[in-house]
DNA sequence: GTTGGTGCAAACGCTTTGCATCCAT
DNA sequence: ATGGATGCAAAGCGTTTGCACCAAC
């Protein structure tokens, strides 16, 4: 599966560096929505020289090739988790800020319904779900 | 209309100032998400001398007060715009970005669909949709 | 007159960029 | 070997803040 994103970055010409690798490492294993300062602080527990800098840029990379998603929190913070496959919605736990991908997209039936009403062609839609997941309910 | 708006404001202990009213008069005007910069270009022709950072704290009041929303667009950029009546979801023209405010809010139905998929109860989310609207399709 | 609001400019924090060096290929 | 990537530090930009003055009440 490493192999498979390796190429994915030598078929644009980029490099699979240490620390694209590690950023991405560091999503794959949280799988939740992380501040960039959250990604940089565990990249360097994997790779303690890396710059904020290059967790910028690695990180614009991975969004430009799709791995990524950059989303907007509640409070306005920019924040990346790993790109869902497929169409997918994420429900963002209030407390922990962990994300449950949902995978029905309920906005398709919505989309027509929404056209219909206002003559309007729905051509996007972004959708964000908030609740709190069964560990901090415990 | 105005004055039920100077008394939202008094029963705070707030000032109706000059500036607050050509800040809720230039996003009535519009009707459409405006950036900070936008609304201080357009506040500045009814009230020359105003300050950027005063723009700034107008709209943090009238956030405050209900009156206005604060939104972020897909380009990342915070916009504002007149706070919907009830619960609404507004349709972003991909053209001018004049907003349709979309009364019905179909996501309740879909709430309880997702919380009995998941098992989370969804406690809020946010829907905005994409469109282009009747005038930028002419 | 009192108290909150404004304007200005400086400060702030997040993000981007320039550049010399480094390293994946 | 070589061109892209990194790390650092400086610059950039949107936003916030401190303070003296002003205006709504």
């Amino acid at each position: 599966m490493s192999k498979d994103i390796r190429s994915i970055f030598h078929e644009q010409g980029l490099k699979f560096t240490p620390q694209r690798k590690a950023v991405l490492k560091v999503l794959q294993d949280t799988h939740a929505y992380l501040s960039i300062n959250k990604i940089h602080a565990n990249v360097k527990e994997i790779l303690p020289g890396t710059g904020l800098a290059t967790v910028y840029r690695s990180l614009e990379t991975l969004v430009d090739l799709e791995l990524v998603v950059k989303v907007h929190l509640e409070d306005g913070c920019h924040s990346y988790t790993l790109a869902p496959e497929g169409h997918r919605h994420p429900i963002v736990c209030t407390d922990c800020s962990k994300v449950i991908e949902y995978t029905d997209c309920p906005i398709e039936d919505l989309s027509k319904k929404v056209s219909k009403d206002t003559g309007i062609p729905i051509q996007n839609h972004f959708l964000q779900l908030f609740g709190k997941c069964k560990e901090c309910r415990a």
